[in-house]
DNA sequence: AGCAAAATAGAACGATCGTTCTTTTTTGTT
DNA sequence: AACAAAAAAGAACGATCGTTCTATTTTGCT
């Protein structure tokens, strides 16, 4: 791994995890290139084997660090693993939050958004997801790690749902659309196509997401909106052009 | 725990895990009575902290037993997982699935499934889904403890699909209707439920589970059926007086 | 009651875990 | 080139893990 690659990543590494404030630490560069280095190794072997499962002798071996050099960095294993979180949490906003950004409020912007949520999990049924394999692990753990994992996730689903809320106000959606409803709905499909796909690597789930997802667009969608998708042969959802290309399978 | 609590799991313990077959050994209960109650609470400690976090010392603490002398029972670690998967399966059956089957074919025996399932799964947001956490903790990892989840599991959603076949058989779904879909779609209800409900404690998920329900029942759905479900105005679904009751949200 | 078999306990093993402390190497600046 | 600060390495700690081996206790049958 070339030094190169951390650069553009370490530049946005700046606030430090810890509260305190340090007094113009007469800046330096090697030290916050290799964390950033570890951070993105770390991440790589937390959605594989999960935050819990994550050793910091193995992160250490990937590394080729010894076990001290790589803990010097963080501390204590829970900052690791929220630092990790925070990486995460950055990449799925720059990957599916902010491109959906750029076209228009209503069903536009929202079916970017499920369908940017959708191609990321469909790699992800490969690399694994640390938003679901994270709830599993913290459900029933308190502690800084889980509120750092909740907080990311809520931030997201409610990014959704706000999305959902602006599809009604623009009259993309019924009037008696219940926003929370819908939302819940589409969060459903992403997690039984990961479920599915990821551990009992059933094929077709990724259409099968998809077609949930005109489905549900067809019941919350306003009859009348032009843009609103009816539930009748869709013929193309697919994102034109992309990898992770993803044909319903009705009939064209 | 008493003794006789276990004596009716203990009568239907008689498989071994291995394969070989024993020549009649002279019978004999306390062993076999003293697995089942540890197999009991390794099922509790596995829904709460996974069956990766499922130590035997720990176990050993709970039974106010050796560490060997628990292992003794099982083996190997590995064993004592997939016992644990075996008793949740059990229970399972006996309380999703068996019951429904005195429900008619179609409509009534789909929500009876649906409505078992959820009746558990709200049970499952303090305690924990074995099929949940184990499918996060084995979706990477070959072997025989994944082999017995994934079976299970399988063995319970082929149920599932197979009660949305014998609906469309019996005439209670549209001629259209993709049974596959159809049940993808309810497995994300319920994983959303519990993803929303156990982590992130979002209030109102459980009633949204139910809700969703009757969204995929009115899609799928035929149209003449009297047992098939409209999609208007849902009066009540919340839980009228005891703990987590679900009663289905359309009328009857 | 006696006796073999089964069940349980006890101690120890190598391995790995997160963490701490001390020492060495590398870095950035003058 | 020199020198202080930062980064990394190295060794060791107590704890826990699954597992093995050997004793001891308990059980079930005659």
């Amino acid at each position: 791994m070339s030094v190169t690659e951390y650069s553009a990543k370490a530049a946005r590494v700046p606030a430090r995890v810890s509260g305190e404030s340090r007094p113009t630490p007469t800046v330096l560069h090697k030290g916050q290139q290799t964390k950033a280095a570890i951070v993105d190794a770390a991440l790589g072997l937390a959605t594989q084997i999960g935050l819990e499962g994550l050793s910091i002798g193995a992160l250490a071996e990937v590394m080729r660090m010894s076990k001290s050099g790589v803990f010097a960095h963080f501390g204590s294993r829970e900052e690791l693993q929220i630092s990790v979180i925070r990486e995460y949490h950055a990449r799925f906003e720059e990957e599916v939050f902010y491109p959906a950004l750029e076209k228009a409020r209503g069903m536009p912007r929202l079916k970017a958004l499920f369908q940017n949520w959708m191609n990321r999990t469909s790699v992800e049924i490969d690399s694994g997801c640390l938003y679901i394999s994270g709830a599993v692990e913290f459900d029933d753990r308190p502690g800084p790690v889980r509120d750092a994992l909740a907080g990311s996730v809520k931030t997201w689903l409610s990014a959704m749902y706000r999305a959902v809320v602006q599809a009604k106000e623009v009259g993309h959606l019924r009037g008696d659309a219940d926003e929370h409803q819908m939302a819940f709905e589409i969060h459903g499909l992403i997690l039984a196509l990961h479920y599915e796909a990821r551990f009992l690597k059933t094929p077709g789930s990724i259409d099968r997401a998809n077609i949930g997802f005109t489905h549900i667009v067809g019941r919350y969608g306003s009859p009348d909106a032009a843009t609103a998708a009816r539930p009748v042969k869709v013929s193309r959802i697919s994102t034109p052009g992309h990898p992770a290309k993803l044909v319903p399978a009705f009939k064209e």
